[in-house]
DNA sequence: GTAATCACTACTAATTTAATAGAATTAGTA
DNA sequence: TACTAATTCTATTAAATTAGTAGTGATTAC
């Protein structure tokens, strides 16, 4: 039951567009090095998050991502359900097709009540709280020099 | 970010020995046939069931398998914990190497806070709840004649 | 001693994950 | 217009995980 690197690495991306929100299109190039991520395994990561209307981009020089809206309107559910899909624990809760027995079955209605509030946690975090988070880390952290 | 079938298959397999509980050890084969799942596949998942204490074991003819406990002792967390391993939504936060920068990385945090949650969540589910709601769900189900 | 049952280990096909690679497309600018 | 910088799209792949199957060995009741 683990969160894949897509929905991890989407985190970490979107964070730095919302810490660069404001200040233009943002290479792609610099968010992978920032983030020590693959900047082509990133490339694809963005199409999703593009689709779902979170992200903006433009081509060509001086192009870029951008967010497509202000980060405390941008919740940490929609990020990850971008890229992963559909947040059930288990996929008979969405695709009832999959299991028979759906119709006796309680252990499908625990998990879905489970994935509910997965969900509900997940809606509770905007970009906005995380952008708080990282710069009280931030300042908490001691300097490091880099020579 | 899918349960696998160990964790489902367990929480089913653990239903039954709950619905048999103070019946006496239960036969695998039994429970294979009530939940329709591989007998061979559930073999495996006794094993870590075991060792984690939720299941007792006796052997030979009119051996079987019975809860370890009272089934309003035993949680949800504890059986998907025993076959799925740690719960965490990503694995640096149980296991901070496999990251550099986890002293820096605020979204780690996050994957922490939420994976605590879900945990609580879990624990918070006895089988003796589920036994409940499958008394319930039973009871609301119109009747199936198998002729 | 034999049948029934759990216990253990090895193997495998299919799927998913986590990338890498490269060509195509678009946009700014000299 | 030609050049360059950037996104976009598609294909390929190695490694890991999942979801089993199969078979053999150990133990116990009768
Ligand atoms: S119906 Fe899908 S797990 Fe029970
Ligand atoms: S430290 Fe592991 S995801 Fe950031």
């Amino acid at each position: 039951m683990r969160l894949s690197t897509k929905g991890r690495y989407a985190a970490r991306l979107m964070l730095e567009l919302a810490l660069h929100y404001g200040k233009g299109p943002m290479l792609l190039r610099d968010v992978a090095e920032r983030e020590e991520i693959s900047e082509k395994y990133l490339g694809q990561l963005v199409a999703p998050l593009k689709a779902a209307g979170l992200i903006s981009s433009s081509r060509g020089a001086h192009g870029g991502y951008a967010l497509a809206n202000a980060p405390k309107d941008i919740s940490l559910c929609e990020i990850v359900q971008a890229v992963e899909g559909n947040l059930a624990l288990v996929e008979c809760v969405h695709s009832p097709k999959i299991c028979s027995r759906v119709n006796s079955c309680v252990t499908r209605d625990i998990w879905g009540r489970l994935s509910e509030r997965l969900t509900e946690e997940l809606e509770s975090i905007s970009l906005q709280d995380i952008v708080y988070q990282h710069r009280r880390k931030q300042s908490a952290q001691p300097l490091t020099y880099t020579i």
